[in-house]
DNA sequence: TTGTCTGCAAACACTTTGCACTTTT
DNA sequence: AAAAGTGCAAAGTGTTTGCAGACAA
């Protein structure tokens, strides 16, 4: 999956490196690091775009011999990390990507359907909205996803290429 | 999947009955009306809140005999429905929801990660966002899909059955 | 008649799980 | 030593597809 953040959406301050609060989480929950886990955490945080699981496995296997993890345990450490907070998961085309939530601001997607090219932006006034909605109707809002559709300015220009895509 | 529209969003006017608009579609497409393509139709069209393939499915065999069509058949002309306009799809935990389109205004939903119930609003605020945003990025917004996950007034006050359910 | 559609069964992609063995604590 | 984690292979989900017979146009 093709990335561009146009803008950097700059970190936020926070107390521990996602290692350390990974490791923290690992503790409270009486579960071990093992060096998949870290390896794991290690390659995600040095990759700071979006990514589904195929991906960091692949990845994992480019990486000096010793720092590999299964399938079966990728999935269940990106679990993990998405429970401790680490990550955001969200499902794009049928399967699931996963991007770092940890020390970033929410932000929300335009995703071109032409060339699958998620590109971030963040607004105030859609938390403000989101939060009357909610109000309106007694409800507790935890987070949101807003998904903007449609074509980036390449891909209108590139029309002949494109083919039709759902949209999200 | 539990469903409650809080408030009513009218439906729209529209020049042809969705029937009528999907016959067009299948005609101009060299498509046959068949009694399948009939009896999901007729029958997507007369319950009008959010489902999928498997409660249609479900749906369809409640029906008086001859109105069956098989598993693949539903997942074949939903995906018409899509194309004609009739119908849009959201994938919400896993699996593929539908909702009617033609003839009825945009809206947006808040997602009770509690009992799934999907509740609609519509706020011409986040348009205005929506366009401003696509805007700003040189991007054609062809659709938007807003969700916003959090627990119900219902589920807050019964905490104890609560499981952590994925966000969306 | 012609070409589309259907239903069946099998294939699919992605993800999860059972289990014997390994590793962390 | 005890408990949790890992990898493998197999099982799940929800959805899609190949194909032979059925059917709309």
């Amino acid at each position: 999956m093709a990335v561009a953040a146009d803008f950097s959406l700059g970190k936020v301050d926070v107390a521990l490196t996602p290692q350390a609060r990974f490791a923290e989480f690992l503790q409270t929950k009486g579960k071990r690091i093992t060096k998949q886990r870290r390896a794991i955490v290690d390659h995600v945080c040095g990759h700071h775009e979006h990514f589904d699981a195929e991906q960091l496995l692949e990845g994992l296997r480019r990486t000096p011999a010793g720092a590999r993890a299964s399938r079966p345990t990728v999935y269940r450490t990106l679990a993990e990390m998405v429970d401790a907070g680490l990550l955001r998961k969200m499902v794009l085309g049928g399967r699931a990507v996963y991007e770092h939530d940890y020390g970033y601001p929410q932000h929300d997607h335009l995703y071109c359907t032409g060339c699958h090219q998620l590109i971030e932006f963040s607004s105030d006034e859609l938390t403000r909205i989101r939060d009357a909605v909610a109000a309106r109707h007694r409800f507790r809002a935890e987070s949101h996803r807003l998904i903007i559709s449609g074509l980036c300015f390449d891909c209108r220009s590139n029309r002949s290429r494109s083919r039709h895509q759902d949209r999200v």
